[in-house]
DNA sequence: GACAGGGTGCTACAAATGTCGCATATTGAT
DNA sequence: ATCAATATGCGACATTTGTAGCACCCTGTC
């Protein structure tokens, strides 16, 4: 691994996931992409720490606006924050979280497919 | 629902989460629980706040030490935080995290068995 | 009943976070 | 060229968190 990956406070999390989906883009794309927004400003802010923590390089202007992207793999952060969840909650254990996750609404049995063969690559390959 | 659950730190929810897997414990059993402890004083603070929050209550003494229980039911604060997670990482949809449980060591069969018992019965419920 | 050990109750901080306002610099348009 | 609209760059705070030290009080013990 290059650095190791920064922490993030669960807003600057949220705002570095919102470029991941976009690839790209200004504070401005950002904020209106929040649900809740606070001003221009803070965000404005978010970025300026995620810049210094290492998480996010401007990639030039686009008219005006700043435009950045992220420098952390989206993939491995996200990996880390599950880990740092199931640390958090369960002391590290993934069971319980994946009981709870069958007794919320958010998953389906399409997940469930999707899971299932998933996980039967995973068994042949080790 | 009586109060809306308290909002809690990480380190917090770290530390009440130690309280529901002993269904009560005083600071010092919190504190040897812990992987990485910071001083006992930290931990005497951090049951002061979650105190101050409404999220735990003295049940008595044990001997010299006082003995905390959480007053916030485990799997409702399990279920916010999980939703939080998914609203900070991924706008809220759980697919993508079931994906990269997916990818990780953690997940097993038997927790997929689980799972699929439960989107069972979840199925005749509606 | 006097002591020792350990916990509780403060008090204090430093750093991390969330939130803004505003002066200046830019850019696009007339 | 001038103007209006907008971003950026800074600077400022108020809170929230994490972390600790220490005086004083209980409890159990000899």
């Amino acid at each position: 691994m290059s650095q190791p990956l920064p922490d993030l406070s669960r807003f600057e999390l949220q705002c570095l996931s919102k470029l991941w989906e976009r690839g790209q883009a200004s504070v401005r794309d950002v904020h209106g992409d929040l649900q809740d927004p606070p001003s221009y400003s803070t965000v404005r802010k978010i970025f300026e720490r995620l810049e210094e923590k290492g998480a996010v390089e401007r990639v030039g202007q686009e008219g005006k606006a700043l435009v950045f992207r992220s420098l952390v793999p989206a993939g491995a952060m996200i990996q880390k924050e599950i880990q740092r969840f199931l640390d958090t909650m369960f002391s590290g254990a993934a069971t319980p979280l994946v009981s709870h996750l069958a007794q919320m609404e958010a998953v389906s049995l399409e997940d469930l497919k999707a899971l299932e063969k998933l996980l039967g690559t995973k068994e042949q390959d080790s």
